[in-house]
DNA sequence: AACGTACTCTAACGCTGTTAGAATCAAGAT
DNA sequence: ATCTTGATTCTAACAGCGTTAGAGTACGTT
């Protein structure tokens, strides 16, 4: 079974950290953050449990990792001279990286320690705001607010924070007129709203993010 | 020990679904949300681990509960006619909250289902929006905007995404400025400005509340 | 051919959430 | 007073989790 052929001089069939981030990562994103444990893991790369611990520190490093491998996967901006452009282009990236791996905003927001990439990624957005004249204190309040907001944005899409796990805004609407007519009127009235004109995905990301990039231009300007 | 006397006919020192709760979010404040284990919860209590099953489904059920305990606290607008004054306040009591309950805002956003006291927060913050003129769409995009910024300053709050654990700004300064010089410029000014300029935590709040604020009701004035 | 390092396996530890059934308690009915 | 009944708690165990120490194996180097 591991009798794979050595002619060349690269290392052949073993493990890697890489690998095993890039496993834990498919493993993720396939069945959901849950189901990432470290033995499910070794299996998936053929191995025993234990084995991992070669690779890697323990869980969290594991988690780190991930994370700091996802973070790395966001389009980052670069000597562009539109600061606002740059930043919906940042902001549009990350939200796909973060729509290709959604445990991924989970799992960042519950971990203290950043990465290279986190840190580089932070670095890049805080040096594009600084250059338009952000000062420092106001770059770093737009990078908390776009960032807080694309992450929130995630976090809705994938549950939209009603009973019962209910996915669409129809059956919404259904469910809470059966449960509670008259008890939350104005969520019926938005999940009507959103059940009778169905709005993409992006556009709707973009109406805040649009909203947000003007306030901070404004902010700027009168700065 | 529980020779407690029943002179009264209100029942006595027997646990109740709310005394669980409570215990937990207590423990969950003083000793951190991975210290919250059901058989900790238990002794806490005075009681044994699997007792706590008789008044709470699971712990995820107890998580929610907790969840929605807390989303109680937070002050709800009532008949305001300023949106924006009711929008500031009820961000600001959910900050207060958020920042006596550390734990909940990340634990919020791990579930998705929503006890009546969040439905009916949402309710409300939603009402008050739509009655202030705007449009289901962008009431609800209002919503998800000042919620993740909230949240989004809270996770900063507890850890301010730096390596190593780092509290205090003026730490994490030398930290950058050692480990890694020239790898994270803007990090370092960054840093550097908030160790030299220290701010309140109110103010930082404010700061990009009221961009967020002022945003809005722009976007309210040319709908 | 033997060595030594790099990698993996095995087996166990303590901890977690959870459950079924026995035990206990409080109190109303007889 | 005793019996009965239902509500509440205890006991003991289960499977699964992350983690670790030490034994085992493979393999490039000498």
């Amino acid at each position: 079974m591991t009798a794979r052929a050595t002619r060349s001089g690269e290392p052949r069939n073993t493990l890697t950290r890489e690998r095993v981030l890039r496993a834990a990562i498919d493993l993720a994103d396939e069945r959901g953050i849950d189901a990432l444990t470290m033995r499910e893991l070794a299996r998936k790369l053929g191995v025993e449990g234990g084995s991992l611990y070669y690779h890697v520190a323990g869980k969290d490093d594991l988690l780190d990792g991930m994370t700091d491998l996802v973070a790395a996967e966001i389009e980052v901006p670069s000597g562009s001279s539109d600061w606002k452009e740059a930043m919906r282009r940042r902001a549009i990236s990350a939200r796909d990286v973060f729509s290709r791996h959604p445990w991924a905003s989970g799992v960042i927001d519950s971990r203290e320690h950043s990465g290279p990439a986190q840190l580089a990624y932070a670095d890049r957005v805080l040096g594009t705001l600084l250059a338009a004249g952000f000062t420092p204190r106001a770059a770093a309040n737009a990078f908390l607010i776009l960032d807080s907001y694309i992450h929130g944005f995630q976090r809705q899409q994938s549950s939209l924070a009603l009973p019962e796990g209910v996915e669409t805004f129809d059956v919404a609407e259904e469910l809470l007129a059966e449960l509670a007519p008259d008890a939350y009127p104005s969520l019926l009235t938005i999940a009507a709203d959103f059940a009778a004109n169905p709005h993409d995905e992006m556009s709707l990301f973009d109406f805040g993010l649009d909203l947000i990039l003007d306030g901070l231009q404004r902010s700027l300007e009168s700065q």
